[in-house]
DNA sequence: GCGACAG
DNA sequence: ATCTTGTCGC
């Protein structure tokens, strides 16, 4: 799965200095603290492309912890950039923070879905995110970008540390269920590893995916249809 | 120089 | 992410 990549379109070196820029930039704000309090409401976000050229983003909040959903809302834009690894945020966040907007009630920490800190420069779409909404958010990924990992048991519940070159915590490698592979989670911006992962744990449901992520990326894919 | 590479 | 059928295992 995914072992062979045919060649794509090289990405402009210019755009992609200038983007790399921007994200150490964004970095410098980031903060990883735990929770101010226990939250009432959680959201889970995620994005679809209905067309290549066509973004969808969705968002969907559930109340804390029961995860009943409260709310569901999704914004429609143009593309502008293709996907280069590291720099998934400047091609989903914008779209995503004008579904964001939409919703009336803000929740109190938002779960993405893709990496926090679990990046080659710390700076993933969930703390990027993060910091553009001064916002608590964490990430919950499916695939490695970054870092180093023992595989962790196979039984639900295991953990295992995800670290970087010189031992750096970047994040925990998360079983989420029986024999499926497991999660990345990781903090974005105004959360730490703990609350992330005691986050991710409450929201399982059966499923390898945590509610709030499962559900938007359900909801991403089924408004896609209504296009 | 040769891999690796979220969604 | 997206395209796409059947199939194995709990």
């Amino acid at each position: 799965m995914a072992y062979y990549r045919p060649p794509g379109p090289a990405p402009d070196p210019l755009l992609v200095r200038d983007l790399t820029r921007l994200q150490d930039q964004l970095r410098s704000q980031v903060r990883l603290e735990p929770l101010s309090a226990e939250p009432r409401f959680i959201a889970g976000c995620d994005s679809s492309f209905p067309t290549p050229e066509t973004v969808l983003s969705v968002f969907v909040l559930l109340r804390f912890p029961t995860l009943e959903v409260v709310e569901k809302v999704y914004h429609v834009g143009p593309v502008t950039l293709p996907y280069i690894p590291g720099l998934l945020a400047f091609r989903e966040a914008p779209n995503l923070l004008l579904a964001y907007e939409k919703l009336r009630q803000k929740p109190d920490i938002i779960m993405v879905d893709g990496h926090g800190i679990a990046h080659p420069r710390r700076m993933g779409i969930a703390a990027h995110l993060g910091v553009e909404l001064n916002q608590p958010t964490f990430g919950v990924a499916k695939q490695r970008l970054t870092g180093h990992f023992v595989e962790p048991a196979h039984s639900r519940g295991s953990i295992a540390p995800l670290t970087g070159k010189d031992g750096e915590l970047l994040g925990e490698v998360i079983r989420s269920k029986d024999n499926v592979l497991p999660l990345f989670v990781s903090p974005g911006h105004r959360c730490d590893q703990a609350t992330a992962t005691r986050l991710t744990l409450a929201c399982l449901r059966g499923y390898k995916l945590p509610e709030p992520t499962r559900l938007a990326d359900h909801w991403a894919a089924e408004f896609k249809k209504e296009l």
